[in-house]
DNA sequence: TTTTTAATGCAACTGGGTTGCAAATATAAG
DNA sequence: CTTATATTTGCAACCCAGTTGCATTAAAAA
């Protein structure tokens, strides 16, 4: 798998996390395309963008897929390993531009770590 | 919700988390128990402990529901913000005994955090 | 015991995500 | 520009972890 076609259906998408640069839900995504992109197609294109390094992906608290852009990536590697934020009212997710440490492990090689951060965000906190 | 009965089905589960103490999805309880137990009655069942504060729950790699004893947790909050292990290679999963320092984010009340941990457990690493 | 109330089993459902396959569309070849 | 080739797309049907409604059963209270 990997390198996209220009198609009309990939301009789209993308053009979506061109808007605002915040983390979106695949989905809230097949609802907003839904008139112009079909749902496997959504979900076909996500996977593939993931791939490529395009895009990056974590699941919320429920399991949800979440898709945000990359920064840094390639295809081969991931350096996304920055934590996410959750927003327990609203429900928004951003990605945190922080560097973790991966917590160490006696008798374990670790490689990689997903942390999803839970609270309440700043609209929701006036 | 909360206060079990004792009741047959409650003690076959529980008896599950006796005998080793390392997490257990769902579905490998489901499973485990299917001749003594349906398989509504398990998730109800787990969903209960969980609120009671006697299990504590989290999401794999998958989505998956992983469920694991709690140490000193109430009914009324759940003390168990601990990291979670799962290998890549055998997907077992376990509980990590370490305080974390949940990141601080401007802007935001932080009050909980998701952390799984990724890579390959002492035994696949042989 | 009998009554009350919570727990259980069953079948049907939910919903995020995937798959198979034929039709459409982008790119390469001529 | 036209045809050939290969990737994408849409559709319908499916997968499966987890949930819901409801009648039945089994704890615990009276």
């Amino acid at each position: 798998m990997g390198i996209i076609r220009k198609t009309q259906s990939a301009a789209y998408l993308l053009q979506e996390f061109e808007k605002d640069s915040k983390a979106i839900s695949a989905i809230e995504l097949v609802k907003r395309l839904s008139k112009k992109i079909n749902k496997t197609t959504v979900y076909r294109l996500l996977n593939k963008l993931e791939e490529d390094g395009i895009l990056h992906y974590f699941l919320d608290t429920k399991g949800v897929k979440w898709f945000a852009k990359c920064k840094g990536c390639s295809k081969s590697k991931h350096h996304d390993i920055h934590p996410h934020f959750q927003c327990t009212e609203c429900g928004n997710v951003d990605c945190i531009e922080v560097d973790i440490k991966v917590p160490e492990s006696p008798n374990r090689k670790i490689t990689n770590a997903h942390i999803l951060v839970l609270g309440q965000c700043n609209l929701c906190l006036e």
